[in-house]
RNA sequence: GGAGAAGUACCCAAGUCGGCUGAAGGGGAUGGUUUGCUAAACCAUUAGUAGGGGCAACUCUAGCCCGGGUUCGAAUCCCGGCUUCUCCGCCA
């Protein structure tokens, strides 16, 4: 959510920010019922000021035996206008955050206006493998390797799901050990949240009202969620779960920052999306993700974020993955986010680049939606945290890079050492 | 899933048949007095927050789980919801 303060002290400026991601936005209707709005409040206010002063003089009078009904039949009218201004003012504020929340975050000052082709490699480590022999790709060698099912997978969940078998279950799961691994040795504290949360988190997030049809939803009895048509849902990413761990609250100045990470399946419709080079794994409804968010103070955020880089980066680098880092321009941004970081992960068969972490920092956007402060000390103010997150790793795409980039010319695939105390085995061969 | 009970400030807790109670009383915290040190005692302070107006001093409004309603006036009455606790049922 962007700060209706900024938007009435310079509407320009903020227009100008979300032009870069190609949102033309008006803000004159906006900014009128922000006006109107105030002149209800002021207005109203008076009125229940009088309304005050009259209700405790009311028992006064009574007591002094004087005739009272003339007073009570002059404020019934006022209670009236007070319940009509109050109604408008409601409609107002439902007006107003409605159009904020479906805006986007502004980008930062230091992001590139433009799509995709705007994007700026700021850095790659390592070189694509080189084939002396006809290479496969991951859906042939996983097959072959007895790793994956993806016929059974169809057979149980229909359409876009798989299931790993096997010394595939045991590869994937060394993924999620080496990855927790990390970030416990980082500090960062382990958390499994819930996978089904309410609307409310998907609304702190920023995933919603806009993207609520790209989540599996359940419906629920009437009178929860608000006037949403669910009240639940399957989490999409472990990010909508842990940057609403501190909704609603007041932190310390001194907890900051507070770094999570969290395993979780992710959830996603990925409704006609599907693309024949996206075949495998590489786009599912449901992939082992772990998930690092971290609460920061304002200024310490940048700073957050190059850490958040950097450790996923590590994890690339520790499977000895070749892999680039771009830095995004506004309009592939997520819609929460002022400023991303792609990690992406060479794929032969696709001969691209695949996004394998999506560094971001939110600033202060999802922490207006969700109401997260601080108290600082020094001025005993509440101010809104920022919040950060990056996935560490998507093993949805590091599987397939893995046994692409490291196959050999048998249809073998050697394990990553870091793995190899979790798997078991130094190769996988097929049997 | 069924039946009861409860939700008041940092915590506990009182709120009488609706009216100077936006909240008694404890505890805790902070400051002070006393004090060789500690303990104890005593005194004082202690909603936080959000939203208006004002250059400012300041002022107003909201706020007793949440949302509605009744009323001149609601922590108090009515309706809906959420959460917690106890008992029963069901179960990994």
């Amino acid at each position: 959510m962007l700060d209706m303060n900024l938007i009435r002290e310079d509407p320009k400026k903020v227009a100008d920010a979300l032009a870069k991601r190609n949102c033309a936005v008006d803000f004159t209707g906006l900014l009128s019922w922000d006006k109107e709005r105030r002149e209800l409040i002021y207005d109203v206010e008076q009125l229940k000021a009088k309304r005050n002063k009259v209700s405790a003089d009311i028992p006064r009078l009574k007591k002094q035996g004087d005739d009272v009904s003339g007073l009570m039949e002059e404020m019934k009218g006022t209670g009236d206008r007070i319940r009509a201004s109050d109604e408008r003012i409601g409609a107002l504020e439902t007006q107003i955050t409605g159009f904020l929340a479906a805006l986007p975050n502004m980008p930062a000052d230091d992001v590139v206006a433009g799509d995709k082709e705007n994007n700026e490699v700021v850095r790659v480590w390592g070189e694509a493998p080189v084939f002396s022999f006809p290479f496969k790709n991951h859906v042939d060698l996983v097959t072959a390797l007895g790793l994956i099912d993806y016929e059974r997978g169809v057979k149980l969940g229909g359409n876009g799901f798989w299931l790993y078998r096997g010394d595939g279950a045991l590869l994937e799961w060394a993924l999620v050990n080496y990855f927790i691994e990390e970030h416990i040795k980082d500090g960062y504290e382990f958390i499994l949240p819930p996978h089904i949360l309410t609307y409310q988190c998907g609304y702190t997030a920023g995933q919603f009202p806009k993207f609520d049809g790209d989540v599996f939803t359940l419906t629920q009895p009437e009178g929860r969620g608000e006037g949403a048509a669910f009240s639940q849902f399957i989490l999409p990413t472990a990010e909508t779960a842990l940057v609403n761990v501190h909704r609603d609250e007041v932190l310390d100045e001194d907890e900051l920052p507070k770094k999570y990470f969290a395993y979780t399946p992710c959830y996603r419709k990925e409704a006609g999306s599907a693309r024949a080079e996206e075949r495998g794994m590489i786009r599912g409804h449901q992939f082992n993700k772990v998930e690092m968010v971290q609460y920061t103070l304002p200024e310490d955020s940048d700073r957050a974020l190059a850490e958040l880089v950097g450790k996923a980066e590590r994890l690339v680098r520790g499977l000895g993955l070749h892999y680039r880092v771009s830095k995004l321009a506004a309009e592939d941004c997520g819609a929460s986010m002022a400023k991303t970081f792609d990690i992406e992960v060479w794929l032969p068969s696709m001969g691209i680049y695949k996004e394998v972490s999506s560094a971001s920092n939110a600033m202060d956007y999802q922490a207006r939606r969700g109401n997260i402060r601080f108290k600082r000390k020094a001025t005993r103010k509440n101010e809104l945290v920022h919040t950060l997150n990056a996935s560490g790793l998507a093993t949805s795409r590091i599987f397939p890079a893995l046994v692409e980039q490291f196959q050999r010319e048998d249809g073998s695939v050697p394990v990553p050492p870091v793995l190899q105390k979790w798997v078991g085995k130094e190769v996988l061969t097929s049997v």
